[in-house]
RNA sequence: GCGAGAGUGGCGGAAUUGGCAUACGCGCCAGAUUUAGGAUCUGGUCCCGAAAGGGGCGGGGGUUCGAAUCCCCCCUCUCGCACCA
């Protein structure tokens, strides 16, 4: 604790002289002194404005990693500069503690869920507090707990009731050796992660959320969240979304009339269709083969079409197959007969399940058709014309259609609406808008979620459970053994009465997606403590929505797309008066490290890596210690794999938090990526500890609290106030537009050095004034320290009660600016005026310095460019 | 393949959005202080050149009095993705 701070270095040792900063020591009186004024305690009877800073919760593992430390520190310097501001500020902090990790160490070690979970908090929650870190936690939520769930239950019921929350059928992954199912990241080259087996497509039926039906209201939302949310956040949204406009095409199977739609957006290319394919899971597939000549030939490749998984990465690597299916289908549009193909890139999920294939304008039917033979027929021509046998790809720029019934001869980009009107007219088409965007799978076969409130009874059927009964409690008398659910091993919770008709009946044993969990704890925060609604409607007016957000861009469509559609119908069920729960979006960037790689030995851990040479904080061309093989040095994402992660609390121990929280913001601005090295952190550190020195030695000359600055300054302290007033206006400019704190940092260090630079000559009072803006505009950031020294300084009162300085721009204004002078662009000299110096002023002074005419002598000057307050451009010939 | 973003000294990055390129920090070099230094302090540090001067923001072209910034082409890297029919 309070012993000597230690540089660089290992660890404090004993014989090493004493660094005044004792960093330990003023970490934990701030954090005791904060705790006991309820700092962070948000009282909506507050008379200021709210300002609600919401960062994204963490699973409890039980362990704080990098990626929690530049987001949560980010989160509380924005937080502490809200309050600053004037706001009264809400910042939460809770878990999300229903999940995977805690059901498979269940699995493994026999340590119940809740446990494993409990313990985990405790741990994480105290880590938080030596981070510095200030949280409401009257307001704390895990949704692991009951009268937390008991909502996230009480909601499904609301869904359901409005048709939201439906049965469907839907493929997942399935081993049969676990008698589980498996998420695509736990697919490993089409084998289960855990035993091997191979990985089986499986029709099970499951809840969703109909999520698809709000397509529409997801993407207008982006118009109020444009510019307030990252717009790689909102492209990767939309993108999500896929709205895409075109036409449902009314095809038919030649033998035997069976109607087979097809959505298209290129409904100008329908005459070049010159087979069609459909889904490997496609019901017409069983329907036509079953009991025909081709059955035997046709049905054992699709099933293996079938077989190959829904891993998305697996089907963009495949190669694209399929197979003649021995059927035909009639395009509407001219009468012909093409083949009809089962083949792997057709999606049943997505449109109709079913794709007209034009090989001569799409490069993936163009691809398909080459290797299967099939024909290539030019519908849309470029001026020069196209020869099928010729083509090396499919032609997908504009042109004039031909061979295209009363369309020939027109330009495809314009014939498009017509052509959609004239499919409608005719009944062989109408106009469709197809989303990519799918229902929510929020069933989960697992023990670790939030029980779906449902029962089934033999004679009433699905029955959901009355809302008095809820919360549907997870039972204790579960087996976590592998395979199959926990819960349903659970007699006393699969037996259960019917609320209908009380007969025998039982409960669904599926359990939410956690995903349910987090689209709606931020509305929690508001009013944690309610047990009789899941918030009081006066709480939520008066905090939400969230007025920044903050978090990783891993979330950018999953979390942040359901939290929106909940809150959407959470809307049109009448709970809340807003849409859109996030009124500002902030992505923090990825913490990155130097990892090591050597071909035979993997991913190597750095005191693994012998010889070679360090490049700053890498060792470049080492050698591996155990195999003595070349490692390679890569700078890539902190993670466990990569053997490169930093422990916060190791750094903290070492370097205090505060210059832990300086050097995750001094170096980058926080949305890029993080490169973190231990040179980085130890500059944070001496950054801090000159500072240290500089104020302490001030404290004892400054004049008390209060002394008026007098009239009588000389220039060098006029300028010192300058630079203090100028630093205060470029710093609450950086931290407004896109909290750009380490352009903040570098002003505050120039401020320092211009300080450092007068030694003795500052004025007792310029001292005063000049350090207290430091350690002001510095205070959100290393809280501790700003504190400590302000309390030296003879503030009675905490620094985050006296606001943000407020700059006098009187004394910001510059007396003299240096102009300058530029001969064809090229920088030839400076002259001195005043700041508001005119044209014509600035054009003289430039022309009649000595440098300039001396360059000028003997040519034609074209003309002058003056930009007042800026520089002069004199533009010559010859 | 599609989409998004980025490329500035040895390194992380500044550059008021079209106006002095490299602020601030790290690292490095020299010096001071110290029993010692991975601490602290002082000075130096884009490249070529003795200097005058010249060249420099991934490469090439363009617009402009003036481009890191705007436009076109190319290269490289990072991130996201559900073959988008």
């Amino acid at each position: 604790m309070g012993a000597a701070a230690a540089p660089r270095g290992i660890e404090a040792s004993g014989d090493m002289p004493e660094i005044d900063y004792k960093f330990t020591d003023i970490e934990r009186k701030w954090q005791a002194r904060w705790r006991k004024a309820r700092l962070f305690e948000a009282d909506e009877r507050s008379p200021r404005p709210k300002c609600y800073v919401l960062n994204m919760y963490p699973y409890p593992s039980g362990v704080l990693h990098m990626g929690h430390v530049i987001n949560y520190t980010l989160g509380d310097v924005v937080a502490r500069y809200k309050m600053l501001r004037g706001y009264n500020v809400m910042c939460p902090m809770g878990w999300d503690s229903f999940g995977m990790p805690a059901e498979n160490a269940a699995i493994r070690t026999g340590v119940h869920p809740h446990e494993f979970t409990e313990k985990n908090i405790a741990h994480m929650r105290a880590q938080m507090g030596s981070a510095g870190w200030g949280y409401d936690w009257r307001r704390e939520v895990a949704t692991s707990h009951a009268d937390y769930y008991r909502w996230t239950q009480w909601f499904f019921l609301k869904f359901y009731e409005k048709g939201l929350a439906v049965k469907k059928t839907a493929a997942v992954n399935w081993c049969e050796s676990c008698a589980t199912v498996l998420a695509n990241e736990q697919v490993k080259d089409g084998g289960c992660e855990r035993c091997g087996t191979q990985v089986a497509q499986k029709d099970m039926s499951q809840w969703f959320f109909r999520m698809s039906a709000y397509a529409e209201r997801l993407l207008a939302g982006h118009e109020t969240l444009r510019g307030k949310w990252p717009d790689a956040v909102l492209a990767m949204q939309e993108e999500w979304i896929g709205r895409s406009e075109g036409a449902t095409v009314f095809f038919k199977v030649e033998e035997t009339g069976d109607p087979l739609p097809v959505f298209t957006t290129r409904p100008d290319t329908l005459w070049g269709v010159t087979f069609m394919s459909v889904a490997p899971e496609h019901p017409i597939l069983e329907k036509l083969l079953k009991g025909s000549p081709h059955e035997r030939r046709v049905m054992p490749v699709v099933r293996e079409l079938r077989a190959m998984g829904t891993s998305e990465k697996e089907l963009a690597e495949r190669e694209k197959v399929g197979v003649f299916t021995g059927f035909h289908v009639v395009n509407p549009v001219n009468g012909e007969a093409v083949p009809l193909w089962a083949a792997n890139f057709a999606l049943m999920a997505y449109g109709t399940g079913a794709v007209m294939s034009v090989p001569a304008h799409d490069q993936r039917d163009f691809e398909f058709a080459r290797k299967y033979g099939l024909p290539i027929v030019p519908v849309i021509l470029p001026p020069e014309g196209l020869d099928p046998a010729a083509m090396t790809c499919a032609y997908v720029d504009p042109g004039t259609m031909v061979a295209s019934g009363p369309f020939t001869g027109a330009t495809n980009t314009e014939a498009m609406p017509r052509i959609i009107r004239w499919l409608d007219e005719e009944g062989r088409g109408k106009a469709a808008v197809n989303y990519r965007l799918r229902d929510w799978t929020l069933s989960r076969q697992r023990y670790w979620g939030a029980p779906i409130p449902i029962i089934y009874c033999d004679a009433c059927g699905m029955v959901p459970v009355p809302e008095k009964d809820l919360p549907v409690v997870l039972p204790e008398d579960v087996k976590f053994s592998r395979g199959g659910n926990p819960l349903a091993t659970s007699e006393s919770f699969v037996k259960a009465p019917c609320p209908r008709c009380t007969r025998p009946a039982r409960r669904e044993t599926d359990t939410m997606d956690t995903f349910v969990d987090s689209s709606w704890y931020f509305l929690r925060y508001c009013d944690a403590a309610n047990d009789t609604a899941p918030f009081s409607p006066a709480r939520i007016a008066h905090w939400m929505p969230v007025d920044q957000y903050i978090g990783g861009i891993e979330h950018a469509t999953m979390h942040l797309i359901y939290a929106r559609f909940f809150t959407m119908v959470l809307h049109d069920l009448g709970l809340l008066d807003f849409d859109e729960p996030f009124a500002r979006l902030f992505c923090q960037g990825m913490v990155c490290k130097t990892a090591y790689y050597c071909e035979k030995c993997k991913w190597l851990p750095e005191r693994k890596v012998e010889g070679g040479t360090r490049k700053g904080d890498a060792i470049e061309d080492g050698v591996c210690a155990a195999c003595k093989g070349p490692v390679r040095a890569e700078m890539t994402k902190i993670s466990k794999t990569k053997l490169n992660i930093v422990d916060p609390d190791a750094m903290i121990a070492k370097y205090g938090a505060d210059t832990v929280r300086l050097y995750m913001l001094s170096d980058a601005p926080p949305d890029r990526m993080q490169v973190w090295s231990e040179d980085g952190i130890n500059g944070a550190w001496r950054t801090l500890v000159r500072l240290w020195n500089l104020a302490t030695a001030a404290v004892a000359q400054a004049p008390p609290v209060g002394t008026a600055i007098p009239a009588d300054l000389d220039a060098e302290n006029r300028a010192l106030r300058r630079t203090t007033h100028q630093l205060i206006e470029s710093v609450t400019g950086a931290i407004e537009g896109g909290f750009h704190f380490n352009t903040a940092v570098a002003r505050c260090n120039e401020l320092v050095n211009q300080w450092r630079a007068m030694k003795d000559r500052v004025h007792g009072v310029v001292l005063r004034e000049t350090l207290e803006t430091i350690v002001r505009v510095l205070s959100p950031i290393v809280p501790h320290f700003a504190e400590e020294i302000w309390e030296r300084l003879g503030h009675e009162e905490s620094i985050f009660a006296a606001g943000w300085p407020a700059a006098d721009a009187a004394v910001a204004a510059e007396e003299m600016v240096e102009i300058p002078v530029q001969i064809n662009g090229k920088l030839r000299g400076r002259v001195m005026a005043p700041p508001d110096a005119t044209r014509e002023d600035l054009e003289r002074a430039a022309l009649a310095d000595e440098k300039v005419k001396k360059l000028l002598e003997g040519r034609t000057v074209a003309k002058v460019i003056v930009v007042p307050g800026r520089l002069v451009n004199i533009a010559v010939k010859g």
